[in-house]
DNA sequence: ACCTGAACACCGTTCAAGT
DNA sequence: ACCTGAACACCGTTCAAGT
């Protein structure tokens, strides 16, 4: 099977475009990919892509799926309840970080394939632990919203993290270095503990209500 | 004053196509907006805004701070600390749902002045409540965190929500009714009583320490 | 000081034509 | 069936020139 690297001669099909694209999206990041950049980085006319692909759109939703697939974030079953969400979660966060331009595609396109994996995994993971199923999908929710938005802010704070720091500290009159250890940590971790206190307080409640 | 509807062919200043832009975006949405189509608006050229902002990212960052300062979310202060917080949650929610486009700026722009505003006025009212300095940052981080997944995801639902709780129903072999129910609230009050339940453990936390 | 017009170096996508 | 080349209708931004 010739590699992206080494393009053959002969016809591509969709899965060695979808590659491709995956390849060179990690080298020089998503919002520069461009159709005809694709295709000069396979020895082909940009065209030659809309053979197998729709449009950028279509292109962009499949490699997202893919990157899901691979990022492969599903934890061992064994851990414990917590630790099993949160390692979820900051698995998540690492493959999306750095990668804010995913960020839109992830609120332009549908579930895929690989993403609903992930989703049923984690509701039946809190099913097993006592939460009722609309509570489980309430949960796997949030845990997207903190994973979302935890991605986008640390986009913000790596480009302007001591900026931030310094004008909130001015304006708190306080010292600028408790600022920045929190700006410094990943953002995930911030609002990880929350969440969890929270779901805690959710299955004591299941619990009562079931035992 | 002249307004961007009817424009004055004497020069304009910053102010005038600040607002222009914010104007514009609200009427055709701020992923269509460009400096060609800005200038039409005002019926002078593309490169008359250059005079008044470096690039078309500073003319965003620029609308986006002003985007936040009418947002006018903070609450009134009479109002207990949880729904005070819910409050701020949902305008801000509200402020940018449908307004996907704002996201990946909010991940890539330094903090404006109303922004911080809104900041300040978080970590005073949890300060105010018990919490230490740092956890009431860690707090609005961890709801600023919440409102964006929320929108991020709400855009997505809006789009493909039938498909997501059908797939999803399919999956676990149950029916799409209450996943519909889920998906057609807003988004962000699917985590907001969990964030919630979590600040007050933390503040009884607080609470224990000092008293 | 502020604005214009033309130009540069790009985009995604269409369409007719090639093999 | 799959790919190419040229073209269309756009972008953000530069630069020299105008008033």
């Amino acid at each position: 099977m010739p590699t992206a690297s080494t393009p053959s001669k002969k016809y591509h099909n969709r899965a060695f475009y979808l590659n491709a694209a995956f390849e060179l999206i990690r080298d020089i990041g998503i919002d520069k990919l461009t159709m005809r950049r694709l295709a000069e980085y396979l020895d082909v006319s940009a065209m030659a892509i809309y053979k197998h692909f729709g449009s950028k759109d279509e292109l962009l939703k499949a490699v997202l799926d893919e990157f899901i697939a691979r990022a492969d974030v599903v934890p061992p079953a064994q851990l414990p309840w917590h630790e099993w969400v949160a390692q979820l979660a900051r698995g998540m966060f690492r493959a999306l970080q750095g990668e804010t331009a995913w960020l839109p595609l992830l609120g332009s396109f549908d579930i895929g394939e690989n993403a609903l994996r992930v989703t049923t995994a984690f509701i039946d993971r809190l099913m097993q632990e006592g939460l009722a199923f609309e509570q489980a999908v309430a949960a796997y929710l949030t845990m997207i919203h903190l994973v979302i938005g935890a991605v986008t802010l640390q986009a913000t704070f790596e480009k302007s993290m001591a900026a931030v720091a310094q004008t909130l500290a001015q304006e708190k009159q306080v010292s600028a270095r408790p600022i920045l250890a929190m700006v410094d940590r990943d953002q995930i971790d911030i609002g990880l503990p929350l969440f969890i206190a929270g779901l805690k307080a959710r299955l004591a409640a299941a619990g009562r209500t079931q035992g």
